[in-house]
RNA sequence: GCCUCGAUGGCGGAAUUGGUAGACGCGCUGGAUUCAAAAUCCAGUUCUUUCGGGAGUGCGGGUUCGAUUCCCGCUCGAGGUACCA
C-alpha cells in the first residue's frame, strides 16, 4: 500500500461531491461561520498558482472551523462579466457568454482538483440573468432613494416628494446635486411631471448627469478613477482623456462619513484602511466667498486654513473655472485664452509628468478681501484643479508651498502672518505651535483657537461657513460596453424611467457585433430588439418605438464592480427567485466572518461594496452595515520570468530583416558586453568576432552592416526552461514563427536564460498553473507547498524547487500508519514523549491558524512527523488526533487515513482534539548561560530550583570560571525558567 | 513628494509579551543501500578561526543585565497615490 495520491485524491473528491459534505444549511444549532474568497474573473488563461493561495488559506480556516463545531459556509462563484471576453468577442465574433462558459468549466475543473471545501450549491455568476436580476434590483432601489442628512440614512423618494409638496425644498438637508434651486410647496405642485422628475433626479442615489469622465477612445468607454493606472487604462494601457458625457452616477459621497467611521469597527489590514481613508479624503475647513471688484459675482473657495485668511495676497482659479471668461479684462484676454487652450490640450499624463513647472496668467480682475477690503489679484493656474473643492483657491503664500512658489515665480507679495517665523526661504505649513500675527482679531492665537474664531467670524459676517470637504467623488456607473449588466431603464421624453422590479431581469440583448455603433453609440445600439413596451412589460423590437407606450431602452451597461458589490449577501440565499436574500437566511448568516483576497481592490470593490451594504442596511434589507468583520490580504505570488537575449545589429534599416535572429546565452552575453566595454563601444563586429570567437557559427559576417547595437532581452515562456535555467531550444523555436530559424549561441552546449522576478502575468510568459503540480505531486502537496512558501500576507516568488520537501513529508506521514505496505496501528498506551509531541503540535497549530500563520503550521507538522517517526510511534491514541489536525491542510490523505483507522464517516466534521497542557510540563530546564548577553554554554537545572541556588551552581561551575578568567562578575541575572546572564 | 509595507545563511523563511538567532524545508557536501539509477536512510552545512574562540539579523546611534524585537536618524527595495487648497 503505497501513498497513491492520484487514486486517493480522486476518490475523496468524488465522495465529497456525492455526499455534499460541505453543503451548509441556512439553519443549524451550531454557531455560524462565513468564510469568503474574492470570486475570480474566469479568464481564458485559466487559474494560475496565485489564485489558490488565498483559497487554500480560507479553506484551511473553513475546515478548521468545522472541526471546532461551526456551521461553516464557504461559497465560491464567478465574476463573469468583463472586458477580456468582450474583446475576444470583438476579434472573433464569438459570443462572450460562450467564452465565459468555457472558461468557467476550466476554472471549475482546476478548483475541483485542489480539493476545496466549497459549497457549490450556492454558486453565483454575475453574468447569469438569475443573478444580475438582483444587481438591477439594487440599482432600482438606489434610484428610488435619496439621502436624508437629518436622519443620516437613505430614505424612499416618496418621503421626499411628500416634503416637497407640503413645504418645498428649502428645509431639506440632502446629499444632492449642487445646482438645485429653492422652491416652495406651491411651486412644486405647479411643476410639470417632467420638471418634477428632473428635480428628483438631482436627489436620487443613482442619477443621470452630465459629468466630466475619463474617456478612453481606444476602448470606446468611460473608466473609473481606479481603472486608470499612471494616466492610462489599466487594461491595455490606452490613453485616457477628460470628456463631458451624460452618465449614470452613484451618490457614494452621501456615505463618505459613514464609510470613514465604519473602518473603526472592522478588523481589516491597516494599510488598506489607510488607503480608503486617503481615498475618501476628509478635510475640515471653511467655504469663503470673495466679491469680485466690478462684477456681480463671487468666487467661492474651500480652504482648510481659514485661519490664515489675512495672509491672502492673490487668488488662483483653475483654467476651466466658469468665471474665467467673464472676469478677464480686455488687456489680458489673449494671454488668458492662450493659457486656457494650452492647458486643455495637455493630457493628464503630461500634467503629472511636470508638476514642478510653475505656470499661470493674471486675469486683470481683482477680488475684495472679505475682512480688510483690500484688492487682490485674480490669477489662473493649472496647479488648481477644477475637480476638487470649488476649483478656486485663496492663495496664502506664506503658509502654502504651492502658493509660495507661485508668488515667488510671478513676483507677487508674500505677507508674513506668523509670529517669529522666517519665511524668506520657504512657506510655513506647520499648524501646531505657530502663533498668528498681522491678522487683526486672530493675532496671538494658535491654530486650533484661530480656526474656531475665524469660522465664527466668517459665519457671523455672512461670507462663508465651516465645511467638511471630501476628496471622494461620486462614482460613474455607466460603461459603453456589451458584456455587462443592462440597466433596467427606458427613456420617456429624455427622462429615465425605472422598470418595475417585478419585470426583472432585463436580459442582455443579442447584437450583430460588439463594437460601438457607427454614430458612436454604445454596443447595445446595435441591438434591434431593445425597446420597452409599457403595456406588455416586455422587451420588444426597436421598430415599435412610438414614445407613447413603447420607449427606447438604456444603451449603457453597468461597470465591472456592479456585480461584485453585494455578491456575498446573495451567497446566503443564492437560489431564491423571489428575494435578493430571505430574512431568515440573512438573519442567520448576518455577515462575513473572514474575507480573504488581494489588496488591489482596496479603493475599488472594497469601497463600493461597503457603500452598497450601508445602503441596503438603511433600506432594511440587511441587518448589518459592515459586511466583513475581518479581512486578510493575501500577498501576490510573483513569477520568475525567463529571458533570452537577442543580438541586435545595424540601425534598424531594411537589410536587418534578411539577417538571422541570433540569441546569445546569458553568461556569454554578459562577457561580450564586458569585452566590448573594454575595447571601446564603437568596435566593429569583426573585432568582437575574433575576440569572442563566436560569430563564425552565424552568417552575420555577410550582413551589410556589421555594427551591433546591443542585446534585447525577450521573455521566453517559463515552461521552456528547466530548474537549471536551461532553455528547451526546440520548444522555443516552435513557439513563434519568427524564431523558427533563429540561431542560438550556446555555452557548454546549453542555452542559459536570464531570470527576473516579476508579477505573474500572461504577457510576461511567467505564469505557472497548478495543474502540473497536482498531476505530479498531488493536491495535498500543492496545498501544503503554497502555504509553506511564506507568510500569507507577504508577496513571494514562485519557485517549485521546494515542493519535494512537502511531498516527502506526506510520504513520511503515510508511513506512520502504513508500515511495509500494511496498515498497522496499535492500541497500546502512548508514551509521555509521544503525547508531548501530539499536544505540542495541537497547541502550535491552533495558535497558527488564529494568526493566519499557515507556513509555520506546516513546519510544525513536519517536526511532529519527524519526532513520531524517530519514536517509531504507531499508537492509535496519537495517530487518530494527528489525522484530524492535519485534515484542514491535507484533506485527502487525512480522509484516507481516517477510513483506514476504521471510520465510515468523513474526518471533516470530527471534533478537533483538545489540547492538554499537562503533557507539556517539564521537570527540568536547560538554561542558556550567557555572558554580557551572549550565550556561551548550557546547564540543566530542575524547574523548581530557586534563583539563589541557580546562581550559586552556575558561578561554581568550571565553565563559568573559564569564561570569567579570574574576573569577579559585577552582576548575575537569573530569570527562572528562561535564562542566566552574567555581567562582568 | 506623500502614505504603507519590508530588509535575517547559497535560497524560501523561523524566532507570538525584549531572554539560546538561523526552527522547518530546499540546495549543497560526505556516507549507507543498489549491478546501476530512482526512492529511502544517516551525518554535516551562518561566516571566520591559530580549534581556545571570535563576529554576526540593511547602515549609524540610543535605551537595557540582555535588542532580529523598543526608540532616534539614514540607506535600499516593493506596493499604493498624484499639485486635494
Amino acid at each position: 500500500m503505497e501513498y497513491n495520491f492520484r487514486e486517493i485524491e480522486k476518490n475523496w473528491q468524488k465522495y465529497w461531491a456525492e455526499n455534499q459534505t460541505f453543503k451548509a444549511d441556512n439553519n443549524s444549532d451550531k454557531p455560524k461561520f462565513y468564510v469568503l474568497d474574492m470570486f475570480p474573473y474566469p479568464s481564458g488563461a485559466g487559474l494560475h498558482v496565485g489564485h489558490p493561495l488565498g483559497y487554500i488559506a480560507s479553506d484551511i480556516y473553513s475546515r478548521y472551523k468545522r472541526h471546532k463545531g461551526f456551521n461553516v459556509m464557504h461559497p465560491q462563484g464567478y465574476d463573469s462579466f468583463g472586458l477580456p471576453a468582450e474583446q475576444y468577442a470583438i476579434q472573433t465574433g464569438q459570443h462572450p457568454a460562450i467564452t465565459t462558459e468555457a472558461n468557467i468549466k476550466t476554472y471549475r475543473k482546476q478548483l475541483d482538483q485542489i480539493g476545496f471545501s466549497f459549497d457549490w450549491s450556492r454558486e453565483v455568476r454575475t453574468s447569469d440573468p438569475s443573478y444580475y436580476k438582483w444587481t438591477q434590483w439594487i440599482f432600482t432601489q438606489l434610484f428610488n432613494s435619496w439621502y436624508n442628512k437629518e436622519t443620516d440614512k437613505a430614505e424612499d423618494v416618496s418621503t421626499l416628494i411628500s416634503i416637497f409638496s407640503s413645504q418645498g425644498n428649502s428645509k431639506v438637508k440632502a446629499a444632492c446635486d449642487e445646482d438645485i434651486e429653492v422652491f416652495t410647496a406651491d411651486d412644486w405642485k405647479n411643476y410639470s411631471e417632467e420638471q418634477q422628475q428632473s428635480i428628483l433626479l438631482k436627489y436620487r442615489l443613482t442619477f443621470l448627469s452630465e459629468t466630466e469622465v475619463n474617456w478612453c477612445p481606444e476602448l470606446g468607454t468611460v473608466l473609473a478613477n481606479d481603472e486608470i493606472v499612471n494616466g492610462v487604462s489599466e487594461r491595455g494601457g490606452h490613453p485616457v482623456v477628460r470628456k463631458k458625457m451624460m452618465q449614470w452616477s452613484m451618490r457614494i459621497t452621501a456615505y463618505a462619513q459613514r464609510l470613514l467611521d465604519g473602518l473603526a469597527k472592522i478588523d481589516w489590514p491597516q494599510p488598506l484602511k489607510d488607503s480608503q481613508t486617503y481615498w475618501i479624503g476628509r478635510s475640515e475647513g471653511a467655504m469663503v466667498s470673495f466679491d469680485i471688484d466690478g462684477f456681480d459675482a463671487k468666487i467661492d473657495v474651500f480652504t482648510t486654513r481659514p485661519d490664515t485668511i489675512f495672509g491672502v495676497s492673490f487668488m488662483t482659479l483653475a483654467p476651466e473655472h466658469e468665471l474665467v471668461s467673464k472676469i478677464t479684462t480686455a488687456a489680458q484676454k489673449t494671454a488668458i485664452d492662450t493659457y486656457v487652450k494650452a492647458t486643455a490640450k495637455r493630457s493628464e499624463l503630461e500634467r503629472m509628468a511636470d508638476v514642478k513647472t510653475i505656470s499661470g496668467v493674471f486675469t486683470g480682475a481683482y477680488a475684495k478681501h472679505p475682512f480688510t477690503g483690500e484688492k487682490i489679484q485674480i490669477w489662473i493656474g493649472d496647479y488648481v484643479l477644477a475637480g476638487y473643492g470649488t476649483g478656486a483657491v485663496m492663495a496664502v503664500p506664506c503658509g502654502d508651498e504651492r502658493d509660495y512658489a507661485f508668488a515667488n515665480y510671478f513676483g507677487l507679495e508674500i505677507p508674513n502672518i506668523f509670529e517669529g517665523v522666517d519665511i524668506s526661504e520657504e512657506a510655513c505649513s506647520t499648524k501646531e505651535g505657530v502663533k498668528i500675527a498681522n491678522s487683526d482679531f486672530l493675532n496671538g492665537l494658535t491654530y486650533k483657537k484661530a480656526m474656531k474664531r475665524i469660522i465664527f467670524e466668517i459665519e457671523q459676517r455672512g461670507f462663508g461657513y465651516g465645511k467638511i470637504n471630501y476628496r471622494l467623488r461620486d462614482a460613474v456607473f455607466s460603461r459603453q460596453r456589451y458584456w455587462g449588466e443592462p440597466f433596467p431603464v427606458y427613456y420617456k421624453n429624455g427622462l429615465p424611467q425605472m422598470i418595475d422590479a417585478k419585470h426583472l431581469p432585463i436580459i442582455l440583448p443579442e447584437v450583430e457585433k460588439y463594437l460601438p455603433t457607427e454614430d458612436g453609440k454604445p454596443p447595445l445600439g446595435n441591438a434591434t430588439t431593445w425597446a420597452w413596451d409599457t403595456k406588455t412589460n416586455k422587451v420588444v423590437s426597436n421598430e415599435l418605438i412610438n414614445n407613447e407606450t413603447i420607449f427606447p431602452l438604456e444603451l449603457n451597461t453597468m461597470p465591472g464592480w456592479a456585480g461584485s458589490s453585494s455578491y456575498f449577501n446573495r451567497y446566503m440565499d443564492s437560489q431564491n427567485t423571489d428575494e435578493f436574500v430571505s430574512k431568515e437566511a440573512v438573519e442567520y448568516w448576518q455577515d462575513v466572518d473572514l474575507y480573504i483576497g488581494g489588496s488591489e481592490h482596496a479603493t475599488g470593490h472594497l469601497l463600493y461594496s461597503r457603500f452598497w451594504q450601508k445602503f441596503l442596511f438603511d433600506k432594511g434589507v440587511l441587518p448589518v452595515d459592515e459586511y466583513a468583520k475581518k479581512l486578510i490580504n493575501q500577498g501576490m505570488i510573483t513569477g520568475t520570468s525567463a529571458f533570452v537575449y537577442r543580438w541586435e545589429f545595424g540601425e534598424g534599416n531594411g537589410n536587418d530583416l534578411a539577417r538571422k535572429t541570433i540569441f546569445v546565452s546569458k553568461n556569454l552575453m554578459e562577457n561580450i558586453i564586458k569585452e566590448r566595454k573594454a575595447m571601446g563601444a564603437n568596435k566593429k563586429t569583426e573585432v568582437i568576432k575574433e575576440n569572442v570567437n563566436l560569430l563564425s557559427a552565424c552568417e552575420i559576417a555577410n550582413a551589410p552592416k556589421n555594427e551591433w547595437t546591443g542585446f534585447t532581452p525577450i521573455h521566453a515562456d517559463v515552461s521552456f526552461v528547466n530548474a537549471a535555467d536551461e532553455l528547451d531550444i526546440e520548444a522555443f523555436k516552435n513557439w513563434r514563427p519568427e524564431y523558427k530559424d533563429a540561431e542560438f549561441i550556446l555555452e557548454d552546449g546549453k542555452y542559459i536564460v536570464g531570470r527576473e522576478v516579476e508579477k505573474m502575468s500572461k504577457s510576461k510568459y511567467n505564469v505557472v498553473n497548478p495543474d502540473q503540480i497536482c498531476e505530479e505531486y498531488g493536491a495535498d502537496s500543492l496545498r501544503l507547498f503554497e502555504m509553506f512558501l511564506g507568510p500569507l500576507e507577504q508577496s513571494k516568488p514562485w519557485k517549485t524547487s521546494g515542493i519535494s520537501g512537502v511531498y516527502s513529508f506526506l510520504k513520511k506521514l503515510w508511513k506512520l500508519y502504513i508500515v511495509n505496505g500494511e496498515f498497522s496501528v496499535s492500541d497500546s498506551e502512548p508514551t509521555k514523549e509521544e503525547l508531548k509531541t501530539l499536544h505540542k503540535t495541537i497547541k502550535k497549530v491552533e495558535e497558527d491558524i488564529a494568526n493566519f500563520s499557515f507556513n509555520t503550521s506546516v513546519s510544525t507538522f513536519m517536526i511532529a512527523v519527524n519526532e513520531l517517526t524517530a519514536l517509531k510511534c504507531n499508537k492509535r491514541a496519537i495517530l487518530e488526533p494527528l489525522a484530524i489536525i492535519i485534515e484542514p491542510y491535507a484533506p485527502h490523505i487525512a480522509e484516507e487515513l481516517w477510513s483506514k483507522l476504521g471510520y465510515k464517516n468523513s474526518v471533516s466534521t470530527v471534533d478537533f482534539p483538545i489540547f492538554e497542557a499537562k503533557h507539556l510540563i517539564e521537570s527540568s530546564k536547560e538554561y542558556p548561560i550567557s555572558f554580557n548577553g551572549k550565550m556561551r554554554f548550557k546547564l540543566e537545572f530542575p524547574m523548581d530550583m530557586s534563583k539563589e541556588e541557580i546562581e550559586k551552581a552556575v558561578l561554581a561551575h568550571e565553565k563559568t570560571q573559564a569564561q570569567l578568567q579570574g574576573r569577579t562578575p559585577k552582576k548575575v541575572i537569573v530569570v527562572p525558567g528562561k535564562i542566566v546572564n552574567i555581567v562582568g
